[in-house]
DNA sequence: CACAACTAAGTTGCACACAACTAAATGGCT
DNA sequence: AGCCATTTAGTTGTGTGCAACTTAGTTGTG
C-alpha cells in the first residue's frame, strides 16, 4: 500500500498520522454506510429500516423492555429513540406502555405482528453474512475488534 | 464469549445468526458512532464536523477537486455534498467555482482559510490514536479488514 | 444540425444521531 | 411533610445520508 510511506518501525510524522487517520477513520464511516446499503435492501420487504432492525433484534432476544434499557444496548439516546419507536408503533409493530410502578419508565412490547416478522427476518443474515464474503471466524474477529475498540473510545 | 452457543465446527440456526448478525451489525454501528463522537469532540475546535473533516482531509491531500471526486473518494453523493460543502463554504474554509471547460462542473478549492487549518488539525489524528487504543500494525489491519468489506458489499 | 442519452449539481423529503432542553416522577434527606 | 438532586421520556434544532427528482450542460448518433 504505497499511501503509508513509513515502514512500520520508523516513527510517523503529523503529516503521515493525518494520512493514515484519513484511511482508517473513512474506512470505518464507509463500512458502516455500505453495510446500511445493503441492510436497506434486504430490509426493504420487511418495512424496517436498519436502526428499527436492530431495536426489533433486541426485542426478539430480550422480550419488553423499557426505552431506557433498549437505549443502553443500542448506545443511542432518547433524542433518536423516541421518534423511532413511534414510528415502530404507528407500523403496529410495538406498544409502549407507562409502567405502573414507575410511571417515569415506558415499557416496549412487541404487539403479535412484530413477534410474527421474526419469521421472515430469520434469512436476512444469512443473506448479510455472503454479502460480506467473510467467513464466521472473521465475522468473529471483527465484531471483537470493533467492540473493544468501542469500549476503549467511551472510555476516552 | 456464551452469546455464541454453537462452537465453531457446527453449523448455525437461523436463530443462532439471528444473534450474531445482532452483534457484528450493532458493532459497527456502535464502532462508527463512538469514532464520530470522539473526533466530535476532537474537531469542536475547528469548527468542523466529522464529515466535514474527511473532506477537508481529502482537499488537503489533493488540492481542488469537483464534488464528483470527492463523492467517488467518500463514498457520498451530491444529496449529501451539495448542503456539507454549502456549510464550508459559508464557513469561508472552501470555495466553489463552476468549471470553465465543463459547465455541470463545479470545482471546490481551498481558502487560504482552509488551507490555514491543517496546521491545527494536525494533531488530532495522535489524539484519536491514543482514544482508540490500538497500535498502528492493529489499526491498518483494522483499515484493511474494513476496506476488504467494502468492496465486497459495494459489489452486491 | 437535431435530438436522445448521459452526466454533474442541486433540491426535496424522510430517517437517523446527538446536543441541549423540558416535563414529570422518584428517592433521599433533613 | 417539604425540598432538592436524580432519573426517564420526550421535544427542538442542526447536520448528515440517501432515494427520487429537477435543472443545466455535454456527447454521441443519425
Amino acid at each position: 500500500m504505497a499511501a503509508s510511506p513509513s515502514p512500520s518501525g520508523s516513527p510517523l510524522s503529523d503529516a503521515d498520522l493525518l494520512r493514515l487517520d484519513h484511511q482508517v477513520c473513512f474506512s470505518l464511516h464507509a463500512a458502516s454506510r455500505a453495510f446500511g446499503a445493503v441492510y436497506r435492501d434486504a430490509l426493504k420487504d420487511l418495512g424496517l429500516t436498519y436502526p428499527q432492525y436492530l431495536v426489533m433484534l433486541v426485542l426478539w432476544e430480550d422480550g419488553p423492555l423499557p426505552v431506557k434499557s433498549i437505549g443502553e444496548r443500542l448506545r443511542l439516546d432518547s433524542g433518536t429513540l423516541s421518534p423511532l419507536l413511534k414510528r415502530l408503533e404507528a407500523a403496529g409493530l410495538v406498544r409502549r406502555e407507562r409502567s405502573a410502578e414507575d410511571e417515569r419508565s415506558v415499557g416496549v412490547h412487541l404487539t403479535d405482528a412484530g413477534t410474527a416478522l421474526r419469521e421472515r427476518a430469520l434469512p436476512v443474515p444469512r443473506r448479510m453474512l455472503a454479502a460480506t464474503g467473510l467467513d464466521l471466524e472473521e465475522l468473529r474477529a471483527l465484531r471483537a475488534l470493533l467492540s473493544r475498540v468501542t469500549r476503549t473510545l467511551d472510555e476516552a
